[in-house]
DNA sequence: TTGACAGGCAACTAAAAGGTTGCATAATTA
DNA sequence: TAATTATGCAACCTTTTAGTTGCCTGTCAA
């Protein structure tokens, strides 16, 4: 997987947003998801697209609407393979940060 | 806190390399970031200034070399307030994707 | 079978991002 | 003190991003 794509994906509020929605209530159809927002459907459309090819969602055309699914898996990697990473060692990090910030006078 | 600035800030590659240094040695200055990189040191310092907007590194200057340090506190927010939100109900998004796309046959 | 409704496609624009070069400045060291 | 080292600042360039407008296509209902 991609893990460039899904941050990259994940840098705009827009797309948080839209991940929200369908958190809120999966399955949308592009047009609930425009409702109350302040862009054009090309521009919703366009941003779902990108989180498409992050495989943050999914799709799949019904009649004429398409309806747009989360995929928890790619979330999910990053909070796995890469936060976790730096969380192991946080507190160390932590406590370092304050020493060199507060006690730099006995250094 | 604002977590634009460290969606932002985690969106580059270059980026998430500098954090993933700091994180294998911690303190470090600007010239060691930059040894090996395929980019001038200017680059890498717009990098460093970004991660810090983003509150996602803190520096000190110490002499003439400014020193560098992971704050492992935003990486622990967005895994705490945001990848957690989307993990509660994860089983069930991935669930509801299996169910539309293997069977959409008989709905 | 003709509208209306939901969405897709393409060209274009403005602003932001990522990077560069060149020069200036502060701290060390010979 | 003069040269060197480590960094800072600013102007500039190019590509990407986020958004728009305009038009086309497929589906459903009257």
């Amino acid at each position: 997987m991609s893990m460039d794509r899904v941050f990259r994906a994940l840098a705009d509020r827009s797309r948080r947003r839209l991940l929200d929605r369908l958190h809120a209530r999966n399955g949308q159809a592009l047009g609930e998801l425009c409702e109350g927002l302040d862009m054009t459907r090309q521009a919703v459309s366009k941003h779902l697209a990108i989180l498409e090819e992050a495989n943050l969602v999914v799709s799949r055309k019904e009649g004429r609407v398409r309806l747009h699914f989360i995929n928890p898996v790619p979330i999910n990697e990053i909070a796995d393979r890469w936060i976790g990473k730096f969380e192991r060692g946080r507190l160390r990090a932590l406590a370092d940060l304050k020493h060199r910030l507060e006690e730099k006078t006995d250094e």
